[in-house]
DNA sequence: AATTAACATCGTAATATTGCAATATATAAA
DNA sequence: TTTATATATTGCAATATTACGATGTTAATT
């Protein structure tokens, strides 16, 4: 045990959930936060401003790269590490569609 | 270790991974769908639809209403669980401000 | 009062996540 | 080419999560 059971879910089911999953840790909202107020990023700066050890914001942002949401180029011998809006913001509309959907109620 | 620093973290950060963690599992959102769909839920039923044993999906409703996102009614013998729809649009509010702050961006 | 039905809770095994030190890698600078 | 800097990866310890059987609890039914 210990494992979720993805396979009796759907894709969709499955997806949504890896968004949320990967948006609930409060250092990969912080980083998210961060980015977004500098406009650009170094990953350096991150270490010092989330206050985890560097091995453990690399972790972080290969998460949120996981499902798209931070794209990161290579800028000289640094990371510039940027939100990709795009799918931000369809993961954005995904999310929403969700909660429109699952509104009904009986009590 | 193994132990999320969340006194390194504002409340808000916190609070709003906690939303994103507690969404963040395939069982949860088919729950949330399920009772949606039905306008009204007894936990039994979510057992059969679900697939998952019945200590287990005692569990997630558990943390689902950990959030306030369901509301419990005991019926009879039976439970009546619902979506508590003030608390679902008012976190649904939360993560789109959340969104739509963290949207600027470098490259 | 005994039985049944519907959940909840407890205990536990299996696996996942978090965090970090140590180490690897890659690029710029000297 | 050595050195320094920035980030990634690996390995591991501590803790959290997932899942389920067993057992408790509560309320309707008999």
């Amino acid at each position: 045990m210990g494992v979720t059971k993805t396979e009796i879910f759907t894709g969709q089911q499955n997806d949504l959930a890896q968004f949320f999953k990967v948006l609930g840790h409060p250092a990969r909202v912080a980083i998210l936060q961060y980015i977004s107020n500098q406009n650009a990023c170094i990953c350096s700066d991150l270490v010092e401003e989330i206050g985890l050890a560097q091995a453990t914001i690399s972790q972080h942002l290969k998460e949120l790269k996981s499902i798209g949401l931070l794209k990161g180029e290579i800028e000289g011998k640094s990371m510039c590490y940027c939100i990709n809006i795009e799918r931000w913001s369809q993961i954005q509309h995904q999310l929403n569609t969700f909660f429109n959907k699952t509104k009904s109620n009986c009590c």
